[in-house]
RNA sequence: GUGGGUGUAGCUCAGUUGGUUAGAGCGCAGGAUUGUGGCUCCUGAGGCCGAGGGUUCAAAUCCCUUUACUCACCCCA
């Protein structure tokens, strides 16, 4: 404690085993599910030119003006950790002309984003997330099959609790209108509204909708509902994408408050969220996305993506998943000529698979038994100065106590026998 | 940025109204007649009691400051 002054930044996490092999585990089914999908991972940059974060999140927003890991390098341009990946993804998809490879692209990426907050339960500053992009698709059979595949991942996982709100923020040529509308109501009500609700009025009035005040909320109850605001396309788009999710019994809770702090969204908008999490209850959340790769400069191109909060899906998942593979037999050495014999077995053994343990210190066999118990391996393998003698390795199933001999000079093909048993 | 809570062994925590060398459980290491694990028993290692200052004959304990963690607000995954 006194010497290892030297720490991790407040509120960056780290994954330590045995942690880190359930993280493993469920990282493996995400890309398992996605790549049954048809995406591809795409592994990009963690910093990226701050412009990009402001033009795409939106440069009135909390998570730019006063969240943002920001930094000139030694030639003075201003640089940003990614505080989330689908800037990133877009700027990528633009960057490559992956329009032009492909019709519709699918993409995920796993990894770690950068926000400067005041840690809590579920929120960390480097936090990790499970993404999707889909590019080129308009249809809100699209938006379906990526709902259903969340709500398929959380089943996977036996996440139970979590609950698909959704809604729809229409496009550009609905939302200004119910924008101005909502502008005019609160206008209005300023009396009753908090600080942060009245400066948002100007710029987001929006996120007045969502707020948690609850003289706030209580202000907004009458206050104009998008649904009824909505086009005829985006009415269509947002009814087909009910319906099919009605076909394929994936239940979902309409809530016309739901609203993105992102600027970028339109149209169909969702949040998985979790009963048991804390304040931090969003454990997924997304939506289409249809002007944002125009607006950063590529071709006009429909979008629809997710995040998933790695930290929080950890906290609804169980301990009890199974651990990896463990090795099977525990290398039993007694002495130096014995420990001597073993080494060359031991690395050759372990090239492609965990099949072998040694210990390497001189140690007694009981306290080698006890740490091949721990280990939890189904044999030990005693080589001590009577097996040296007679040419054959002791091998004890751990399990029955049954002991048999192995002569040294098969004992790879053994070794490789009982473990392919194990 | 604003509030509240908590910092004692690797982990989970005890520690009386301030009073000797600071405790337990788990874990770790070793042992219980020569080379046989899990159960039991014994022994041991491991702490500047988060840090700094103050009060006192005496501080883990009281006061101040600071820092870290944590929960909530804000915002978000």
């Amino acid at each position: 404690m006194k010497k290892t002054n030297i720490k991790t930044v407040k509120g960056f996490n780290e994954i330590l085993p045995p942690e880190s092999f359930r993280w493993r585990l469920v990282e493996d089914k995400f890309r398992t599910l996605l790549e049954g999908y048809g995406f591809a991972e795409l592994r990009l940059a963690l910093l990226e030119p701050t412009e990009l974060f402001a033009r795409s999140i939106g440069g009135e927003t909390d998570i730019v003006e006063k969240e943002m890991y920001t930094f000139t390098d030694r030639s003075n341009r201003s640089l940003t950790l990614r505080p989330e990946g689908t800037a990133s993804v877009v700027r990528a998809y633009n960057q490559y002309s992956l329009g032009k490879i492909s019709e519709i692209n699918k993409l995920y990426y796993v990894g770690p984003m950068f926000r400067y907050e005041r840690p809590q339960k579920g929120r960390y500053r480097q936090f990790n997330q499970l993404g999707a992009e889909v590019f080129g698709e308009t249809s809100f059979y699209q938006d379906a099959e990526t709902l259903v595949m969340l709500a398929q991942f959380f089943h996977a996982l036996s996440v139970k609790g979590v609950v698909l709100h959704l809604n729809s923020l229409g496009c550009e040529a609905c939302r200004p209108t119910f924008r101005d509308q909502l502008k005019d109501y609160l206008d209005q009500r300023q009396e009753a509204l908090c600080g942060d609700c009245r400066r948002r009025i100007s710029e987001n009035p929006l996120r007045a909708l969502d707020c948690k005040n609850p003289q706030c909320r209580e202000t907004v109850t009458d206050a104009p509902l998008i649904s009824d605001a909505l086009c005829d396309g985006c009415r269509q788009h947002f009814s087909g994408l009910c319906g099919l999710l009605d076909d394929v019994g994936l239940d979902y809770q309409v809530n016309p408050k739901l609203v993105r702090g992102l600027d970028y969204y339109t149209r169909t908008t969702f949040e998985f969220l979790a009963s048991d999490l804390g304040a931090q209850n969003a454990v997924a959340a997304g939506g289409r996305y249809d002007r944002l790769v125009e607006e950063l400069g590529g071709k006009a191109t429909p979008a629809f993506g997710f995040a998933i909060g790695f930290e929080r899906l950890m906290m609804l998942i169980g301990s009890e998943i199974a651990p990896l593979s463990s090795p099977c037999v525990a290398l039993v050495p007694l002495g130096e000529k014995a420990l001597r014999l073993l080494f060359p077995i031991h690395v050759e053994l372990n090239r492609e698979a965990p099949v072998t343990t040694l210990g390497f210190q001189q140690k007694s066999l009981k306290s080698q038994l006890k740490k091949a118990d721990r280990d939890g391996v189904r044999y030990a393998l005693i080589v001590g100065s009577d097996e040296l003698d007679q040419g054959e390795a002791l091998c004890r199933n751990m399990r029955t106590k049954e002991q048999f001999r192995l002569p040294f000079d098969r004992l790879g093909e053994a070794l490789r026998e009982l473990y392919h048993e194990c």
